[in-house]
DNA sequence: CCCCACTGCGTACGGTGTACGTAACTACGA
DNA sequence: TCGTAGTTACGTACACCGTACGCAGTGGGG
């Protein structure tokens, strides 16, 4: 009985180190850097427990003294990219542009990380860094009389509209990632499709859509506006009902 | 050049028969229905092109005579429930209504497939049934006095509401299932864990909310609520500024 | 000092998606 | 009517994947 199978234990419980034997070559933290950058340039379907180890060189093997299983390294992974967030010393006592700023910074993360969005809805859980994100979000809503319950949900919603948002833009150029054709293509073929659907008289209020809408849409004011129109829906604008 | 290997095309343009050789055995629709109650039943990883083709009864290469790559078997899966989703024959003329009832509709289909919100954040397109869904939203919110592309990002911000709430609540439960220990002790283990955190005292307003909200919460008003909510905000109470 | 927990890692097993070759079959052009 | 070309069915094979297991070597705690 080593204990060497795996146990029902978060990956943030287990400690990096447990002091007896020899000095470890590496760290979880070598290692997840490792993991997000070849997921950042080969997508995250390049990661992959040989690629990692390829990369550290170091044997396949030696990666499990430092990550139980390959789902723990995910969650690494979307802890180490949740770090990424840069607060202030202070909430800035306006918790609507604090929010804003969080919503913000949030998007350029998964700009910067295409592959949070896939993962996260898998490895999603209280780490360190979403411990901290929360803690911030929470003092920034200090402010605002609501609910904690409702201030939850309202980091939530902020949280997934932005992960929607950028999920929504890069499906088809994550799609097209390593296809055998090029992501204009890809865009050509589904087009003629959708043309050709909407040809057919089916959808008349599409049709429309696509009639009067060739104007090319400004993402970033739309994701504002979005988030904009979020937040007011969680504070009335006060009418004193 | 038998045209074998995979060209850049939409399933959905692809016919399914070409009326050349011998008649198929099988049909996208009945490999789409073996796949969905596949997923249902075991979870999407269950969803191989073997477990297919045995369910089936037939070998593991034929199903690519009817779907060219698994992602594409996704994609069908995807739209096949989809298509769950049933419309009267004519909007209500009160869109609120009817896009709260297309949301809990939604909501009603993410839970028979719990798998979905971990594959339309891949297979995601202008399948037939999303294009009916989208018809049929657009069509409700015909007495809504906003610009399209507004209403389109209503569709949007209400269909990934719906997504993204029931992903939350069954994101747990999903992961417990196929691991070697029960869905009781991973919340033990996790909770343990986050009460830990807590008590160093690094995140006071954490601890307040653990320590003031015992109560027990009831999801289905939290969902009406935040739907509500949600379409408040892109229709504001007519104030008449 | 010595023991043993720990690290590093090679091997191996059972799984995956799918490229390719082959045989059987059928609808169409001559 | 009869090739024949294109389609279906499917067995085999390849390159991957996660990871269980066993072993050698190392270095800190009793």
């Amino acid at each position: 009985m080593t204990g060497r199978t795996a146990e029902p234990e978060v990956i943030w419980a287990r400690p990096e180190r447990a002091g007896r034997g020899p000095k470890p070559a590496y760290s979880r933290t070598d290692i997840v850097a490792v993991a997000v950058r070849v997921a950042d340039a080969d997508g995250i379907d390049a990661v992959s427990m040989r690629r990692i180890a390829a990369e550290l060189g170091c044997g396949t093997m030696s990666l499990y003294n430092y990550v139980p299983r390959k789902e723990d390294l995910y969650e690494l992974m979307v802890d180490a990219v949740s770090g990424e967030y840069e607060f202030p010393e202070e909430p800035s006592g306006d918790w609507r542009a604090d929010m804003t700023a969080i919503a913000h910074q949030g998007r350029a993360i998964m700009y910067r990380h295409p592959w949070l969005a896939r993962v996260m809805t898998t490895a999603y859980g209280f780490s360190p860094n979403a411990l901290r994100f929360l803690e911030w979000c929470l003092g920034c809503l200090t402010p605002l009389d609501i609910p904690t319950g409702l201030k939850m949900q309202l980091i939530a919603m902020v949280n997934g509209t932005v992960m929607l948002t950028v999920a929504n833009e890069q499906a088809m150029a994550e799609r097209a990632r390593g296809l055998p054709w090029s992501e204009e293509e890809e865009q050509a073929v589904r087009g003629a499709y959708l043309a050709g659907q909407v040809a057919t008289g089916r959808y008349p209020h599409l049709a429309q859509l696509l009639a009067e809408a060739p104007a090319p849409v400004d993402t970033d004011e739309i994701f504002a506006m979005g988030i904009a129109r979020l937040l007011d829906s969680f504070a009335p604008p006060v009418t004193g009902a």
